[in-house]
DNA sequence: ATGCGTTGCACAATCGTTTGCGGTTGACAA
DNA sequence: TTGTCAACCGCAAACGATTGTGCAACGCAT
């Protein structure tokens, strides 16, 4: 029950492998007649050719290697679907290459795509990741790679990200124009730099705002669980924030549930707002405004590039950094205009 | 800039290229003075095997497909971590090949995985495929697979599913325990085996209680969306039932918020359950109980099957179903006791 | 010294394609 | 008739590894 191969189909025609090579592949060499001939016989006698054969021989593996700190279902999932949109149609497939936020097992995959010639590999970093391990990694690995969502400072390589700071920035900014005045942020990893800069969007919003930003009113959850704590530490009676940021739908799956459970009313007490994939904010009740940080976008752009770095001479392109701006979605429930008029 | 090949490492050390392979994989017949010099070699000149040249000649990729309805936030990316928990430390990496809920893609993935000579596959059918199609498709496969949780009835191949009817039916029973009697359920696409059979599972949870089965007391819902919607229709008020099932965390995602903005209180009014994965039933306050549909346990199961199935003789493996059992996990808050007394 | 069995390595074929080059036809112009 | 040039196709060498077989050298018993 073996395969057929092109051997196979070139015997049974009497003429040379390399014809039938040819004749697929529509090579003006040979006579068009001829060429007819071996391609009907080729899909008579379901000749396809040997990947791995092809492979060997073009040094070229037609596999992306996905890199990312964790398949979670939040961000990734659309991510993905972005990425197959593009890569597909190009006939290039995906390897998932999860890292479980381990550094060494993120060298471990780079390794592997490195070894195994992958066309090229798209990479999230995982929290721990350091700039300098980073950035060694990516220069060992000889290959084209774009960064994207979790990035590193100052990579001399390509990147596709969230405009972070400005989308923080403008989510701070909605509540206070709803008329907020003691706001409070959630944010993820302190490690992260997507959570170092959302940071900074959140303070720049209220330094413009003239109002201050106080040390206690922020708290960062590794995860859903922790964001539990977080908002019980934060709603006690007398401080309690007027106004939440949340950065990310993990956060806001954990901190949401437990605002409702001590008892403050959303938007009444509280207006909420938040950094999202657009799906988790339409599940609660009441729904929240977000920010758009579009997965499958993202996902797209940084496909794209890894494409056209892999059709390009290495040799001559010059790193691009691409933020993709996130929109406002309002949902209009979460706040309140008339809040402290 | 070159890889070293086996051959520059043969070349160095003045040796055929077979004593350098039989050297590093241990082979007795070179002698170990020998063996350590190629090994120390090898290292220092970063050899590492050309895994093309390798699959060519082993006529075996070490990829395994999975071939998925589509990437969506639930309980895929659990079944994946699963999967590569499993898959990773022997050697084998995932090959992402989401179908989108596309037959005719779903045909396409799976004959890439027979062109490419794949390890193996895991599938789980998108809810348009054809009973008879996906037999067939699987059939001409000759390859080891193994389908999970989306299953088609009656496949004479490996698969790993929730023990759905039993699942749904305890969720219900759990209901009726806690006093409803007006117990209404949100199911996902008809079509589905798994939605037929949780289905099942309900009715005869009711049948068994002497409660009637009212058909305007369930719905079909296939997506959050949707389940939106049906709930809307579902909590008229005289109607309304005083306790739901759903069948799964989009359905709840969906349906959650709609039944709170109805005003329908939750538990005092209506008592919920739902079949899930873990995560979502915690995001959402009161807290769900449910049944646990353990994706990563699914996974793992999957990948151990394929494994051995990749290992053993393929003509002497007579196909093996799996059920994995779903453990109730009350979570208190969504459901009450006193209810009804 | 002869025969035999190990040990330790080299040779060459092989996996299935692709591709540079060379060679055979035939037509057609000189 | 000879030379030239296309048009067509075959030959064989790659790609980088693995593996069955062959064979020299050596030890040891007879």
């Amino acid at each position: 029950m073996k395969r057929t191969t092109i051997k196979d189909v070139a015997n049974r025609l009497g003429v040379n492998p390399s014809t039938v090579s040819r004749a697929l592949k529509d090579h003006p060499d040979i006579g068009l007649a001829l060429r007819e001939e071996v391609k009907r016989v080729a899909t008579e006698m379901r000749y396809t050719p040997n990947r791995m054969a092809v492979q060997l021989r073009q040094r070229q593996s037609h596999l992306v290697g996905l890199v990312i700190p964790e398949i979670t279902m939040f961000f990734y999932p659309s991510v993905i679907r972005g990425i197959e949109e593009v890569l597909e149609p190009r006939g290039y497939q995906l390897v998932m290459l999860p890292s479980n936020e381990s550094p060494s097992r993120e060298a471990q995959n780079l390794k592997f795509c490195g070894e195994n010639q992958l066309a090229g590999v798209l990479i999230s970093f995982t929290r721990h990741t350091l700039p300098s391990d980073g950035l060694s990694l990516l220069t060992n690995l000889e290959m084209p790679v774009v960064v994207f969502d979790k990035s590193l400072p100052d990579l001399p390589f390509d990147s596709v990200i969230l405009e972070d700071e400005e989308a923080a920035s403008r989510a701070t900014r909605f509540l206070i124009d709803t008329g907020c005045r003691r706001i409070g942020g959630l944010f993820g990893s302190p490690n992260l730099l997507i959570t170092q800069k959302r940071l900074q969007g959140f303070r720049n919003a209220l330094s413009s705002a003239n109002l201050p930003f106080v040390e206690s009113m922020i708290r960062f959850a590794g995860n859903a669980d922790e964001a539990d704590l977080c908002v019980r530490e934060m709603m006690v009676p007398e401080d309690a924030p007027d106004g939440l940021f949340m950065m990310s739908d993990e956060i806001v799956m954990g901190a949401y549930p437990a605002i409702l459970r001590t008892g403050v009313n959303i938007p009444a007490d509280c207006s909420v707002i938040c950094i999202s994939d657009g799906f988790v904010p339409g599940c609660y009740y009441p729904r929240i405004s977000y920010l758009h940080h579009d997965g499958a976008g993202i996902g797209r752009e940084a496909a794209h590039r890894l494409i056209s770095l892999i059709d390009s001479d290495p040799s001559v392109s010059i790193p691009e950094h691409r933020m993709v701006n996130a929109v406002l979605i309002e949902l209009e429930s979460t706040n309140s205009i008339e809040k402290g008029e």
